[in-house]
DNA sequence: GTCAACAATATTGTAGACGATAAACCGGCC
DNA sequence: GGCCGGTTTATCGTCTACAATATTGTTGAC
């Protein structure tokens, strides 16, 4: 008999809630109210109430005074924002992972790579996106740094709504496998100034992208966001 | 008539518990009961609770299900992750308060670093302390990067209780001063670079000279901590 | 037709009771 | 004396009900 710790209404409540904001099935601005989600998901309003208040902490949710919660809408300079703690954060951890990769990690991060180029290659830039969130994952699982893990993990589920807005900028995914493949190669060999700089870059240049795919939204607004 | 509007228990339960964890009266380790914290404040269990929930996405509390929450004990290695993070951020800050900072904001700055030699000349570290503290906290409002500042506040709270253990390292103090010294005449000089290097070097002295700290601590522990 | 005062409604904030769980306690057995 | 089983207790998790508040809708005067 497997030992499944049934996990209590609260936390069931905060994954499902979660959950559902970073799939969009919440949008920002929208209103949480507290009965609809306790009634969608099966919980009590209790458990809906402090899952809220854990997501507020965490910068998902807005809420106040007797007026509820909200999605957080996130706009572009602070998308911006978040990515540059991003970068100053996954700098940190580069660094770390540069000190400490072993070679079988380095060998499992070079396939990643492969993969990517392969994507690339393919014109599968989603997949490519996939393979590149799954880098990074790797990396932060390597550096072994759990406070700026947290963090920065708090940080990209802010910015789920934003990730996909620079695959379209011209000749971006064809500069980021390059960019991915410098971060590599100085972990690889365990430099750590190196890996530091170039995932600085990295992030710097992602938030580079983001400003011109915004740019470009503001003079061909897309017609879906009514 | 000041518009004062009337918090509700749950925003001062937070306020309450939070500012007493920050002020050690509520100790690493130490047991918070629900119904005792209720009492203690004269504040209903509903609004501890989601009081609790927030800190403990905030890092300050652990709380284990059905067993209640405690003061998240936060251990030497820890405290370094910690101020590794900060420095990373607080790195970005000084960057942007380079680019920003107005000449009265810089005089204020100058000012804050004269005060602070006097205490030094004084001999009075724990003036120096606070001055310090407001020099950091001046600088992120020059920066206006609430992103930022809002992951900087967070860490910082998490290592209140470290906090002063560096202050007695010997030649501390006095490389503290210049260290300040050259990260203001940086933002002065507007030379972002310059600026977010002096602060990470600073703040990675900072995590050496706790390091000292701990080591000495362990060769003659504190007789005070049973 | 517009605006203000007021009433009705929806939703959150708070209180208290009850069931669920884990730790502490107790008694019997070896 | 130490260990295992059940029992008690403290505390948390959840539910229900009610009070407080904001928002919406309605009425009436001008």
């Amino acid at each position: 008999m497997p030992v499944v710790e049934k996990p209590t209404e609260t936390q069931t409540a905060y994954q499902r809630v979660r959950q559902a904001i970073l799939a969009e099935e919440l949008l920002p601005g929208q209103r949480l109210v507290e009965k609809e989600l306790a009634e969608r998901f099966g919980l009590g309003r209790a458990a809906i109430r402090t899952a809220l208040a854990r997501l507020e902490q965490e910068g998902l949710v807005k809420s106040e005074p007797f007026r509820g919660a909200t999605v957080r809408a996130i706009d572009e300079a602070e998308a911006v924002e978040i990515l540059e703690a991003r970068a100053a954060l996954e700098s940190l951890a580069a660094r770390y992972a540069a000190r400490k990769a072993t070679p079988e990690q380095v060998r499992h991060l070079e396939d990643i790579l492969q993969r990517m180029q392969a994507r690339y290659e393919a014109g599968d830039l989603l997949g490519m996106s996939e393979l590149n969130s799954e880098l990074h994952q790797r990396l932060l699982e390597i550096a072994g740094h759990r406070t700026a893990a947290r963090l920065i993990e708090s940080l990209r589920a802010q910015n789920v709504r934003h990730q996909f807005r620079t695959i379209l900028v011209p000749g971006r995914s064809r500069r980021s496998l390059e960019e991915h493949r410098r971060i590599v190669q100085a972990v690889a060999a365990h430099d750590e100034e190196k890996a530091a700089q170039a995932m600085l870059e990295h992030l710097s240049q992602v938030a580079e992208a983001l400003r011109q795919a915004a740019a470009s939204d503001r003079s061909k607004p897309n017609p879906e966001e009514a």
